[in-house]
DNA sequence: AAGTGGTCTAGACCACTCT
DNA sequence: GAGTGGTCTAGACCACTTG
């Protein structure tokens, strides 16, 4: 199990001290998710074990154990954690397999849809990019740039660019491309202890782009796709731009 | 008020035997949640008026006020309902305002983003056509044709291609296309009293549509939407392919 | 002041998983 | 059989809206 204990004994004091909480009167469920977001996302990630269960944290709270309920539905809500009957409460372990197919649906030469394979083909120390370091929050701050290739039946098909901040992906700055899996999110959990857990993604189209890997010819049209990856805490430790042809290109909504 | 009378006594019998319930044993809560939905879907609507209050509904239904809670959550959740502290729970007036906007961020001449103004240009009764049909969940069935097209700035901006099943729009099949306003969905509404709650929407690109509206070439790329639109019972009651240009094409998305 | 939803309690019993 | 989350109860008091 993950250490929440001698929470109940804190409780109150950080409950309403802690930054979010200053001055703001919070329903209790709302401290409470709060405080076990925070605890959550000081450990060490354990997607394996569960979280104390339901009764135990209600104990350690002080607070009921429906109030407990309503925090963890609303983690569970937005996908921080998984309830499964009979074994516990467990973090989510996020799986972004399906992420970039939600836009770009690849058959291979056989006709069936499958998951690009990813190529890493440069990783470079580099200088602070403005643009770059404010999307990651960051400020004047060494980046890591990796350039890496999507493929299917050995035909290039996607082409990303991708910038991470140098401080905490330091344990893999100096690995050769090789070296880097066909996915990036295990590997950076792996090596780097970083995990991601969100993301906002933005679409457009662009004539402008001529890209190393596609052979796309000028004033073509390229789908672009801009990601910001960001952990437990909402902060970012990533951003991406992936190009691809249009004519692959294909995405369904559910809007209500 | 809406009248739920009478549920109380119809209650256990109309809950088990109802078709989704034939042999399924479904929790209180999804029951409640189940028949207050179908309640709502059969009324005419309203959405100035608040649907019963919690204690009413628990009191009617024979259950604790915490099981009608949790029905209408859900119904929240799936933006049915709207709870107001202190007024009541009402029917969600749905807007699609900005549904398309999701994908297009027109700008007009001053660089501001703008809704673009939606006009009918051709409505048509036509027969049967099979895939649409099948889309709408309806055999054989008489059609109702619209074309229309969305403007910034007296330019065309986007055109779109309309079906519906002629059976539940006969009010506005012989209509002349000015009498159709800027917005289709309160127009069905007012005339028709089919309320869109919902859509799914595909999207895609394509060098095979010649549009009649847009001035594009052969080969050029459009963007195609594909909507599917649903009402409170998940009923397609409207498919709509609407085509535009890339350019201004833009769309954000948030992964968890 | 009356009525609404918002929050919270302190339990109960059931269904499921694992040993 | 022991332990987990899933469902459900029968209240309480608070915050907000309206007359």
């Amino acid at each position: 199990m993950l250490n929440l204990s001698s929470l109940h004994s804190e409780f109150n004091k950080k409950m309403i001290d802690t930054p979010p909480f200053h001055g703001l009167k919070l329903p209790l469920y709302e401290q409470v998710r709060w405080h076990i977001q925070q605890r959550l996302s000081t450990h060490q990630m354990r997607f394996d074990e569960p979280i104390p269960t339901e009764k135990t944290l209600a104990e350690n709270y002080g607070v009921s154990i429906g109030t407990v309920r309503k925090a963890i539905e609303k983690l569970t809500q937005e996908g921080i954690l998984v309830k499964v009957q009979g074994k516990g409460t467990f973090l989510k372990k996020p799986d972004f397999h399906a992420s970039l197919l939600r836009f770009f649906r690849m058959r291979n030469h056989k006709g069936d849809f499958v998951l690009p394979v990813g190529r890493v083909q440069k990783v470079q120390l580099i200088e602070s990019i403005d643009y770059i370091n404010d999307i990651l929050g960051e400020k004047n701050n060494k980046l890591l740039y990796i350039e890496r290739i999507r493929m299917v039946d050995d035909e290039i098909v996607l082409s990303e660019q991708i910038w991470l901040p140098e401080k905490a992906f330091q344990a893999i700055a100096h690995l050769p491309a090789e070296q880097f899996g066909n996915l990036l999110y295990p590997f950076y959990a792996e090596q780097c202890h970083q995990y991601v857990f969100s993301a906002s993604e933005q679409l457009s189209f662009t004539q402008q782009h001529r890209d190393p890997y596609l052979s796309n010819k000028t004033q073509e049209w390229l789908v672009k796709i801009s990601r910001t990856a960001c952990n437990l805490n909402g902060q970012a430790i990533e951003y991406r731009e992936s190009y691809g042809y249009p004519h692959n290109f294909n995405y369904a909504i559910k809007i209500t």
